[in-house]
DNA sequence: ATTATAAGTCAATTATACTGACTATCATTA
DNA sequence: TAATGATAGTCAGTATAATTGACTTATAAT
């Protein structure tokens, strides 16, 4: 036992929690400019990623996944189904009438096209100076720490 | 070249970068009861955290890696500062007098140890059903992501 | 018929971050 | 040593993002 599990050891979970908040600001960053320019803040771009994603996702499961408050989410949805925006569009749901299902438009996909490349960009760089398995194994950790 | 590389397209790109998000919102949320708690926030928290991680550390590197103004991480540093909080403290560099070395106090200790257990939780549950190779990965791809 | 879920709304407030302008101190180097 | 650049700090104003709390409407499930 002379490792004795260095990964598990405090400073490398501090090492990790600190990656994982850069990790996030650095790749949701890149895009900043094509955001603005377009009249969009950080808030606008987390939801059109999600609902590109996850086409027809309805309002409860963003707020889930976002962790903010109806009120909160509210604010951001109206702003980017207006008129001059019209980048998401929202349909009842067939099964269950109460349900609204959040859609891209085709505004909102191509801006959100644009948005993607920057930030697949960071993502590619990464990853082909990986093997296949370290990025499987990277995607499957992530999807442990999420999942609980 | 059956799988042609399908942790290079784009569906896949989308999905982690989508787990990214996901990682930081669920991971850095948890503790939100401490900090509430002490008349604190995610800015707080996230600053906190960084010094934890990087005793001595600069504004100019602490502004690179949140990405945010001075003027704003002023406002957080103030409210950290404060006699009734006195979370942070600030000493001059002996190298370079221009320099205000951030470090977290007694009391800042003791705040950020109960933050750092809540979030080590979910990452140990996680790394306990993964394999020592597959954690090694996950850290190596966050940095090469970082890192660019 | 009652209860629970999903969505939406109004109002007030708090939290976070930005732009722009400006000062002071110190280090580097031409 | 004088000019330049880096580091930190500050003031004011504005913009963005998120919260709490209260309430309504529609539909589904029991």
């Amino acid at each position: 036992m002379i490792q004795d599990f260095l990964y598990l050891k405090d400073k490398n979970i501090k090492d990790v929690l600190e990656l994982i908040m850069e990790t996030y600001l650095v790749s949701y960053s890149d895009p900043e400019p094509v955001l603005k320019r377009n009249g969009f803040g950080k808030a606008h771009h987390r939801l059109i990623s999600l609902i590109d994603n996850n086409p027809g996702i309805k309002l409860t499961d963003i707020l889930k996944k976002l962790k903010v408050t109806k009120q909160s989410l509210s604010r951001v949805i109206k702003e980017l189904k207006k008129k001059n925006n019209n980048i998401i569009v929202q349909k009842k749901s067939e099964k269950d009438a109460r349900e609204n299902l959040l859609f891209l438009s085709e505004k909102g996909n191509a801006l959100y096209n644009e948005i993607f490349e920057i930030q697949k960009d960071r993502i590619l760089k990464a990853f082909k100076n990986c093997t296949t398995d370290e990025v499987i194994s990277f995607k499957k950790v992530l999807l442990k720490i999420v999942a609980q």
